[in-house]
DNA sequence: AATTGCCCTTAGAAAGCGCTTAGGCTAAAG
DNA sequence: CTTTAGCCTAAGCGCTTTCTAAGGGCAATT
């Protein structure tokens, strides 16, 4: 989700809740700036202040080049002006409007009400020759599809959405298997050698005396 | 577009209004009649006042009973009441929310926005050899009817209408057998295995661990 | 070079999971 | 009233997954 908004504490205040309801939002404090942050990475959703450091109604016309250049997903308008003619230009343009001051829960609720809607884009990972599909739960090596155990998926997917970072065998445990699970066997490096032989390559990485590591691109 | 309004005299005049606009409205006037209307005919668009002969929120009633029968398409609640509450769980339950006193400009705008996001739910869903027409609930193998019974069907469409989405049991015994069913048998192994049966294919994949899904195309 | 710890590999037991079949119960049809 | 069809439960079977344990190998340290 992009977040464009100038005003700083308000762009803070939103960053925080709404990261608070699951959503996942980057903010950008100008036209400019979310030009660029949606080249960065792909964008379902944009929630847009129609006032911008750009001008007076820099956010409608931000909206409007986006969808002249195909941009299809949802966009909520959000403004401190709410007479009749903004309100429908708004919607002619976005997708949803809501007027300043307004509470965090209505916006949450269209928020969600949008999200529910638009074709959320399905989340793939890609590393070297190795695709996860995270919604479908599929994993592919250079396109061919590769039969994974529900217990072998999860502890792939933990890595691939961490790339880097390293684990420990105690927090693979922790965040496979969940809290309260006791084992002084060494399951996690017999996980990790199935998937080793599974996906063809040290995808996953042995950081000595740690843990282990998915290997970044 | 179905709307459900039982005003008269509000109801006759979004009739005019919204025919004026390029809509085509077929009114109303209570929740049971509501019922019965999208019954005759498929309807892309639901616009519903929150009180209805039925109930003070007979509308939200209705519009939970329309999606737990598998009912996607936008609803838009009309209503004179205007507390945070009601908005989110407008929001919640449908796709958006207008109070009364509306200006008509408003209401147009808004139904535009949700007929230019809503993807018209396909009326037959193919899949290789089967055919699943959804108005009729009428399903094809290879052109030739297939008997299926009530739950089966059901049971089905709602694989059909997600294609590729993972469902587990308690979420199909959920949406099919409505909340509050309790079951710990093989309920839904039981239906997945006779469609499988009938439908002379493995339609229905099986995702160890977690449920079925509907293999896409 | 030997030692010590950490990691890899393999095999097998145990449990879990899904598939299948059979049958009882209820409601509708004949 | 009898028969049929649909709905649900339950139990057995076979396969897959999951987990443990033991031994061998490799790397860092002494």
């Amino acid at each position: 989700m992009l977040l464009v908004e100038d005003d700083p504490s308000l762009g803070q205040t939103l960053l925080e809740s709404l990261s608070a309801q699951g959503f996942e939002p980057h903010l950008a404090t100008s036209a400019e700036a979310a030009w660029e942050a949606l080249w960065q990475e792909p964008v379902d959703l944009i929630v847009l202040d129609v006032m911008l450091p750009e001008g007076e109604e820099a956010g409608f016309e931000l909206a409007r080049g986006l969808r002249e250049a195909g941009f299809r997903q949802p966009i909520l308008f959000l403004t401190a002006r709410e007479s009749l003619p903004d309100r429908v230009r708004g919607l002619e343009v976005g997708d949803d409007y809501l007027a300043k001051p307004f509470a965090l829960a209505e916006l949450v609720a269209r928020l969600r009400a949008l999200a529910r809607r638009g074709e959320v884009r399905p989340r793939v990972v890609q590393a070297g020759p190795l695709e996860v599909a995270l919604e479908k739960r599929e994993v592919r090596y250079q396109g061919q599809m590769i039969r994974l155990t529900a217990k072998e998926y999860q502890v792939l997917e933990l890595f691939v959405i961490n790339p880097g970072r390293i684990f420990t065998r105690e927090e693979v445990l922790e965040r496979v298997w969940g809290p309260g699970f006791e084992s002084d066997s060494n399951l996690i490096d017999v996980y990790v050698k199935n998937l080793r032989k599974k996906l063809y390559d040290n995808v996953i990485e042995t950081v000595r005396g740690l843990g282990y590591r998915f290997a970044e691109a």
